[in-house]
DNA sequence: AAAATAAATCAATGAGAGTTGATGCATCAA
DNA sequence: TTGATGCATCAACTCTCATTGATTTATTTT
């Protein structure tokens, strides 16, 4: 076994509604990688394996497996064994809680200056 | 005129669907980092001038003005003039665009794997 | 059993980004 | 006009984090 589940801290915990400080705090950092955006924006189109995704985005193995990995603990990813490879998929329910936080920031914003000191 | 409008790269661009990949990246990359999102919750709440900020959450002024700064280029804040105060809010529009760009992530994803090596 | 392949991990290096304190520039009050 | 306040900017320092190449583990093929 080569994917060890327990290292996905906060997998399985981006359906709490309002997301929490922390959890988007975690989702938006491991988005903001120039090229873990091409990963997910790769695994957009659909599931795929590693060596796949080596091919399809250039990439060394080392350099794909450790953003993977960083993905991965964020809740974003998930991980599926199949033989000799490894699928990787988005998860929908990271991008949806993303989804809701920044709905309440747009919502909440329109209330006006209170008078300033 | 203290605040320079020019700046602001990508500030009215963000209205574009499909949110392109630089502007994604662009607007995360704001968002990844501790600081920033006490910021942005905090103007969720409402409108803030910068002093005001600066005690709600306890700042450095240097700092908050850095990382204010960080935030209206990428197009998440804009900036009011008042006298000697500067208002800073939350502009929507990014929200929704960022909301969208997770939005088409989540659908795609379930494409399942074409078939490995 | 041995060789080959898929993928994760590790140690060392390097670059970029945040922090800090000082300085500059407006604006307002006295 | 002088002093005080609000905010932006700058230079120097620090530190986190991505990159690279080598190594390790698991799985499959021959």
């Amino acid at each position: 076994m080569r994917v060890d589940a327990s290292r996905s801290a906060t997998a399985g915990c981006v359906l709490d509604h309002p997301l929490a400080h922390e959890q988007a705090r975690a989702l938006l950092k491991a988005l903001a990688d120039p090229l873990r955006l091409r990963v997910i924006e790769a695994l957009g189109r659909g599931e795929r394996c590693v060596c796949e995704l080596t091919d399809e985005l250039g990439l060394a193995q080392s350099k794909l497996s450790f953003h993977l990995r960083v993905l991965k603990d964020a809740g974003l990813l998930e991980a599926r064994e199949e033989g000799r490879w490894i699928y990787y998929r988005l998860e929908p329910t990271a991008m949806i809680a993303l989804q809701d936080w920044l709905g309440q920031l747009a919502t909440g914003c329109r209330t006006p200056a209170p008078p300033c000191c």
